[in-house]
DNA sequence: AGAGAAATTTAGGCATCCCTAAATATCTGA
DNA sequence: TCAGATATTTAGGGATGCCTAAATTTCTCT
């Protein structure tokens, strides 16, 4: 595998995050915005990325990237890093739910295999991160679960919350605190331009306004896992 | 505190252990060694560490560098962090003694002070790392304790081993197949050039030459902690 | 003291990864 | 279709931190 450093670690990671079907190309544009940085600081780092050998992405001027083989098996892997990571702050170190994510986010990149595969063993190999999200298997690629943004779900037809983003803390603060966190059921009741709301939510009666920052970080299935 | 980088970090650690009192400069040449890097590097650097508002070092031309209060107090933060790692590494995810530094030497940069505290509370704020170092405490600066390098020490007088070098993991494998670990009398019998034999070995009769590469990793003191 | 050896610094480059500004390619709607 | 809007790339730089080679300073020994 080629030297990745943690500038292309968290290129490969945001073409695969940004990347909903492995055939569909992710924009530079779109890519900056994840990143924080410029887009013309994407093309470089793309053209480097499509240079190696073998290629981390697929890269197509003006169209788009994907990930290649070996850029899926890194990004897979650092992905499984940052669940593991965040699996452990919780559980082990006690970390509230809403700061695992800045620090995983940091140590993802500097963990060798041998801490990977003992933090693992520590955790009894676990299959869900704290925020419901599938680790990945060591090696082996994954592909999405069948989930869908709470966004995407019909109103009327009852939902289980599957997994909650991870990257926003306050929103995160916000979901614990309204008790919507994976494994509840929901139904939405009306769709409103910025918001949803929500009917049956567990231990209240009264319907629930549910603003659009919220809802996006929501992943739901027809059933629990 | 100002901003400091990995290279920072190593710079400020590697003056700090290569000074033996506090007053005393340590030459561009020694930082190089230590380092791995090239003596111009290292002028380089500690013009910018001099420059820095606070400066991290006091840095004489031709003559070397100290560490300033506020490097002082920054490189004994990273050298907590690194002994708390190798506890960590040891105690919880049960890694081979050798293999702890090199782990730790990748991650003591990137750790939180929250992920700092945790372990340390999840070690039970030990006092001691794996090798026989001492921990330092959170924030405060440490004196090094009453240790000397067993090359230092007169034949004759029954000495303790207080640590071992965590540098070196080969020698560090060989010292525990022989038992040479903190906490264990010793005294030596003659000093050759290249070596010294020990009498008294424990669980052995016979004196026992030890090369001065093993020597190195060993220092004591006439009684234990 | 002064010459040669050793240590250190300066000068000039390279790689990485970011930036802004300007050029160019693609998309969209009348 | 084609002009304006949008997206993307190119060109030229900056910061960090490493390198080699060439100066320069300091040390050591007679």
């Amino acid at each position: 595998m080629a030297a990745t450093s943690q500038a292309v670690d968290d290129y490969l990671k945001a073409i695969l995050e940004l990347s909903g079907s492995a055939t569909e190309l992710v924009s530079s544009n779109a890519l900056a915005a994840r990143l924080g940085v410029r887009a013309a600081s994407v093309t470089g780092m793309l053209q480097k990325l499509a240079a190696q050998r073998p290629p981390l992405v697929v890269y197509q001027k003006h169209r788009g990237v994907r990930l290649s083989s070996a850029g899926k098996q890194r990004a897979w892997e650092i992905v499984r890093h940052h669940r593991l990571l965040e699996l452990f702050l919780h559980n082990i170190l006690k970390y509230p739910l809403d700061e695992v994510h800045e620090e995983a986010e940091r140590l993802e990149h500097f963990i060798s295999e041998r801490f990977e595969d003992r933090v693992a063993a520590l955790l009894g190999d676990p299959k869900i991160d704290p925020h419901g999200h599938v680790i990945p298997h060591k090696h082996g690629t994954h592909a999405f679960p069948d989930e869908v943004p709470l966004a995407d779900w019909p109103a009327g037809e009852p939902a289980v919350i599957r997994s909650v983003g991870d990257r926003d803390p306050a929103a995160l603060r916000e979901l614990q605190r309204l008790d919507l966190v994976p494994g509840v059921t929901i139904v939405v009741k009306v769709r409103n331009p910025n918001a949803v709301t929500l009917s049956a939510l567990p231990g209240r009666n009264t319907p629930f306004r549910l603003s659009n920052e919220l809802v996006n970080q929501i992943a739901v299935a027809a059933t629990s896992r």
